[in-house]
DNA sequence: CTCATTAGAGAACACTGTTCTCGCTCAAGA
DNA sequence: TCTTGAGCGAGAACAGTGTTCTCTAATGAG
């Protein structure tokens, strides 16, 4: 099955990677680095002109490598997707297995920092949704991967996770989050991917009003004000000290 | 002091409201109505031309009313934040001041439920900022609304509230909720107003999950989901049942 | 070596926000 | 009452945008 990625990118088979498919796909890179720039100064709204002229190209060039400018963002956003998921990765991968709040911390941490590092991009993927992009297929698995690290470390915990007392599930929303556990032929209790869920949506939430300035005058010690909010949602996880 | 409303839709001081003045500001209304519309249907791009068109006006005639696309779209995001704090506030009054749980949903509920009827303005509000608006000013009174809401429940308890143990503050932080509570003449607990914030934090959260449909595919229950979220939060400041 | 595919140039079209000038209208001051 | 001036809208113009089309030059494959 050919991705929505490659077929934005018009990459060939990658049976035989010839030259011209390899400038090529050095060209779509250098194109997306430049509206990248483009982006962390301009804010959503990208000019291809403007890109175009970075590149020292005429704008129509352009749609040699993307059939259009929602298409190019599309592929920002992809990118970013992977890009986030990829920070969220090596930094838990970095804390010893068996330090499982250790391992919490660094990807919400992971996340942060690079939210914090790509204003832009993260604004692009998390802030409000454009109506022409955003294609599904390529960018739910990217997204879902910082929910299946904490659920990962919760699942590593096993029932050294201390019981959850407090709102039991209703009986429709118990059955949601059995189909999602089911989806991923996963055994987690639904009480706990229900905790992981409430602390994924938190550290988008904090996460959200940092970086998009919500918290200017009104947080000073923002990284303690991060911590603390990711560790208390540690605690209503039931993860263990 | 004039406000930079006042400014922006140049509204004469109220002394005498002229006919002239009364049309004018009636026009202005007109104007961010069926910018309102687009904004419903194409997203955060609105074309002025567009609305010109649909008031069969000529485009140039708007910067009588608007100094600029972007002072347009500034009145339209401080009228959010005034409906949206209007609507979480009725919501609120309409339950018995002793019922505190109920006062609490209440307000979640109507921040949610004016979200998801425009959630076009909200996506203006809570979405990622676009750099040339939001006058800060005019925006930073509504946008607490809903905090202080929060804050007047849990204050309301007094000491019903149940003791808040896990994730003592640390001093930076600590001294960033002091200064709050203090620049608004408050007496309430570092630690209690540090709920709220989570709270806080989380309903919006919740809110830019749901609106901006990063739920779509995977939680069918969503008023549910959001009831359960927001008592988990009233749980965790400690709000008694 | 030929030739079809490809990258890029350039013009064109339909838009956009914004500015300027020009008349017209109407309410207030003399 | 008449005059005048401010406000309103029209219309043209400018710079910029995304997109499409046609044309030319090169370049890799047969």
């Amino acid at each position: 099955m050919s991705s929505l990625y490659s077929i934005l990118c018009q990459t060939e088979p990658m049976s035989a990677p010839s030259l011209r498919a390899r400038v090529r796909s050095e060209m779509s890179q250098e194109i997306k680095d430049v509206a990248r720039r483009h982006l962390a100064t301009d804010g959503a709204n990208l000019s291809l002109r403007a890109v175009a002229r970075d590149l020292d190209i005429v704008a129509s060039a352009l749609y040699r490598y993307f059939p259009s400018r929602d298409a190019l963002l599309t592929a920002l956003i992809i990118d970013a997707y992977d890009a986030l998921a990829a920070a969220a990765t090596t930094a838990e991968s970095a804390v010893p297995r068996e330090d499982l709040r250790g391992r919490w911390l660094a990807v919400c941490r992971g996340v942060r920092t690079w939210a914090l590092a790509h204003p832009a991009e993260y604004g692009l993927i998390y802030g409000s949704p454009v109506p022409g992009y955003a294609a599904p297929q390529d960018t739910v698995e990217p997204a879902t991967k910082v929910i299946l690290l904490l659920a990962a470390i919760v699942t590593d915990a096993g029932d050294r996770i201390r019981s959850l007392t407090a709102s039991p599930l209703t009986a429709p929303l118990r059955a949601d989050l059995r189909r999602l556990i089911r989806e991923r032929q996963g055994t987690m209790l639904e009480e706990r991917l229900d905790r992981v869920l409430v602390a994924w949506t938190h550290l988008y939430g904090v996460l959200n009003f940092e970086v998009f300035g919500r918290l200017d005058e009104m947080i000073e010690a923002r990284a303690e004000y991060f911590d603390h909010h990711m560790i208390l949602m540690a605690d209503l996880t039931g993860l263990p000290a």
